[in-house]
DNA sequence: TGTACATCAGTGAACGCGCGTTCACTGATGTAC
DNA sequence: TGTACATCAGTGAACGCGCGTTCACTGATGTAC
C-alpha cells in the first residue's frame, strides 16, 4: 500500500531530471539538449540517468508533451474566469496567454512550434497534447457560433476544404461549421505565425512595439471570427 | 583587366562551398551544419575551407542571405507576370510561391523562419534580403489601395498600433494606410503560420488534404485585405 | 524477528564519434623589374 | 622574356571539446520464508 522509500525516490529523481532538462532547454534550446548535463546538474553520473530514461529521445518527448500540457493549461486557465458570453474577451484571453507563455518561455516554445529537432520524430502519442490548447481555441469559437455569431466575412469552403478539415474538428468541436473551423485554424495560424515571427527575430527593427501590434492583430482576428455581438 | 586563372578558381570554389553547404542543409537542417561535412564534400582537407569562409557562423550567414534571396526572387518572379489589376491572382501567386518554395527547400525554410540555429546571431546585413519577400507583399496590397480597394472589415488602428508600425512602411511601401498595412502584415505572419504548421508536423492528421485548404486559406486572406474588386 | 537471496540505484571507465579551429609547412601561381 | 621574390591554396596533424550509450561492478534496499 504505502510506497517504498525506494519508489519515492524513483518518482522524485524522475521529476528532477525532467525540471533539469526543462532547465537546460531554457537555456541552450532543444538541440542542444543532452543527458549528460543533465546528469551533471543533478550531480550524478551520466549512466544513472540512464535508469530512469530510455534515452535523449525520450527525454525528449516527455518534455515535449510536458510543454503542451502547460501551455494548455495556461490557456484553459486564462478562459476560465472570464464570462462565457463574452466570447471576443475569451479569444483574447487565450491569445494573449499563448503570446505569455511564449515570452515567458521562449526556448519551450521553439520546442513545439520551431523547427523539429533534427534526427528526431515525435511520437503519435504527443498529439493530444498539442491538440489541447487547438481545442480550447476551436470551442471559443464553436461556443460563440452556438450563441448565434458569425464571421461576417466567411468565405463558404468547397467540398475539397471541408473534407480536408474533418479530422480535426472530431478532434475538437463537432460542432463546428467547415466555414467557421477555417476561421478558426486561421486565427491559430496567425497567432502562431506572430508569436514566431515576434520570437525569432523577424519583427525586429519592423515593428516598434510588439504589444500594441499584438493587441490590434488580436482585436482583429477577433472581429473576423465574429466573435463580437 | 582580365580575371586571373586563380581568381576564377577561387570564385568557383566559393561557390562551390556554398553550393555544398547548401546541400547539406537540405539533408541535415541548419544546426547540424558542419565545416568539415562541407569539406569532406568537396575532397578538401577541413582547413582549406576556412581560406573562403571566415568561420561556420559566416557560412551560416551567407547561406541566409542566399536563401532570402531566392525565396524573394521566387516570389518576384511569380507575381510579374499576373496582370497589374488582378491584385487577388498576384497575392495568390505570391503566397503560392512560398509555400511551394517551403515545400521544395524544407531546410532551408527552416533556416529562415524556424527557430533560429542555437549560438548564432544574424548580422543586421541579411535584413535588407529578409525584407525582400515581405516588401514583394506589401507592394501587392498597396498596388490594391492605391486602385481605391478596401479591406471590408478592416479595424482602425489606435496612434499606438500607428507608430508601431511606421519602420516597416519605411523599408516597403510608404503609401500604404495603417489599417492596410497592420492587414498586409496579418496576412504574412498568417502564411508563415501556416506554411510552419504544415512543414513541421503540426497539421498531421487534423488536416488531410493541405492542398484544399492552402487554397481556402488564400481566398479567404485575399477577400480579408480587400483585393477583389 | 531474523536471515538469505534477489532486485535495484548509482559509479566510473571506456568506446567511438564528430566538431571548430589553429598552425607550420609545401608547392604552385602571380608580380615587379 | 627571364629571373627573384612575394603571395596564395591546400595539406595533414594536432588541440581540446562534448556527445550518447554500454558495461561490469559495488553497495544499498526490498522480499520471502
Amino acid at each position: 500500500m504505502a510506497p517504498t522509500p525506494r519508489a519515492v525516490n524513483r518518482a522524485e529523481l524522475t521529476r528532477a531530471i525532467l525540471d533539469s532538462a526543462t532547465r537546460q532547454l531554457a537555456e541552450v534550446g532543444p538541440a542542444a539538449l543532452s543527458v549528460r548535463a543533465v546528469a551533471r546538474d543533478l550531480g550524478l553520473a551520466s549512466s544513472a540517468v540512464y535508469r530512469y530514461v530510455d534515452s535523449r529521445d525520450e527525454l525528449l518527448t516527455r518534455l515535449l508533451v510536458r510543454s503542451y500540457e502547460t501551455l494548455g493549461a495556461a490557456a484553459e486557465g486564462a478562459v476560465a474566469p472570464i464570462d462565457a458570453d463574452d466570447h471576443a474577451g475569451r479569444f483574447a484571453a487565450l491569445a494573449h496567454a499563448l503570446r505569455g507563455w511564449a515570452r515567458a518561455h521562449p526556448h519551450e516554445y521553439a520546442l513545439l512550434y520551431g523547427t523539429p529537432v533534427p534526427g528526431y520524430a515525435a511520437p503519435a502519442d504527443t498529439v493530444p497534447s498539442a491538440m489541447r490548447i487547438t481545442r480550447a481555441l476551436l470551442g471559443v469559437v464553436a461556443d460563440a457560433q452556438a450563441a448565434g455569431l458569425r464571421p461576417p466575412t466567411a468565405l463558404e469552403p468547397g467540398s475539397a476544404e471541408a473534407a480536408a478539415l474533418e479530422p480535426v474538428l472530431a478532434m475538437t468541436d463537432p460542432r463546428l461549421r467547415p466555414a467557421t473551423a477555417a476561421r478558426g485554424l486561421m486565427a491559430w495560424a496567425n497567432l502562431v505565425g506572430h508569436v514566431s515571427q515576434e520570437l525569432f527575430g523577424h519583427l525586429h527593427r519592423g515593428v516598434l512595439d510588439y504589444d500594441a501590434h499584438f493587441a490590434h492583430v488580436v482585436d482583429q482576428l477577433s472581429d473576423d471570427l465574429g466573435l463580437r455581438p
